[in-house]
DNA sequence: GTAATATTGATATTGAATTTCAATTTGTGA
DNA sequence: TCACAAATTGAAATTCAATATCAATATTAC
């Protein structure tokens, strides 16, 4: 189905159970109780740890390979990225619509992180593929270094 | 020290022999056998894995844990890089010159890897960074799809 | 409802990265 | 050359996230 711009979480939903039904998977309360508290999380690129976490107090019988099975099934059907930061844990975020796409810009002084998208950039990544004859299915730009507060601070 | 392009094995081994001393290490047996075959290694990304086969051959005795110490050392000294492009191992490289930076190209269905530096790419994320205040240490671009061979091979 | 199939969750396993530690090697300076 | 302090080595153990296993349970199609 169509994501719209910032797809409300209704249509995720609709995504989802499509989905499901298209690989003949089965719904169950787990997937529902997950998908709420991810699609909700207040912070941005959850780890596995930090979403059971957060569901286990709500749910204490929830188990440690459910919410990783089912954010690998969000991934399966384009509703979460999957990100690798480079701290040994992979993150989680939601796609905000369809066939999004965006960078990250990785403070290693506080973890922050901030979000961009440039078309310049996507622009000549193209071109280089296409000098390199590649087909390009995706592509990740991360930028490390110091955001602003962190940079005055190591100026002291 | 200075690495002219294309450093030649000896101004690394220079450089490497002025950051033992800078650091109050030592220079060892190990660390030369593994300078000589890690910088004259045929493949590029060699895994430590890898690397340890290949020196077992000729040294039964090397130890893991040295080949693993030793290449993290490299790093330090930014005679290596270390990569991680997303296979679960982590992969050096040596640094051709002083201050060289490339991003990869990586074909998901054979593994071939493609290297290339691309200045535009370069400076729009300068320009990212500036907009967002941030000050960039460093960055990784990584575009994955297939090479022309695999997509050849695809499309029959 | 029944049967077939998928899911769950506790637990075990994997595998790369990293640490530990006793034995050995190296650098320093008398 | 010798002795001491400090760093290194290599085998083995540990760590830790990711993934697999499997019996019990839940869901779906008929
Ligand atoms: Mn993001
Ligand atoms: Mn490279
Ligand atoms: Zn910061
Ligand atoms: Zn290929």
């Amino acid at each position: 189905m169509q994501l719209s711009k910032a797809t409300p979480k209704s249509e995720r939903k609709k995504a989802l159970d499509e989905y499901i039904l298209k690989k003949r998977l089965k719904s169950t309360k787990q997937r529902d109780i997950i998908f709420d508290e991810f699609f909700n999380y207040p912070g941005q690129h959850v780890t596995v740890e930090e979403l059971y976490e957060k569901l286990k107090k709500q749910n204490p019988k929830i188990g440690y390979a459910t919410v990783y099975r089912t954010l690998k099934l969000f991934k399966e059907c384009r509703l979460a990225f999957e990100r690798n930061f480079g701290d040994g844990r992979a993150r989680y975020e939601p796609v905000k619509f369809e066939g999004e796409h965006h960078d990250h810009l990785i403070c290693i002084g506080c973890g922050r992180i901030i979000e961009f998208a440039n078309l310049r950039i996507e622009q000549y990544s193209r071109e280089v593929a296409k000098l390199n004859d590649f087909e390009v299915l995706n592509h990740k730009l991360e930028l490390y270094g110091y955001c602003s507060s962190c940079t005055r601070k190591r100026d002291k």
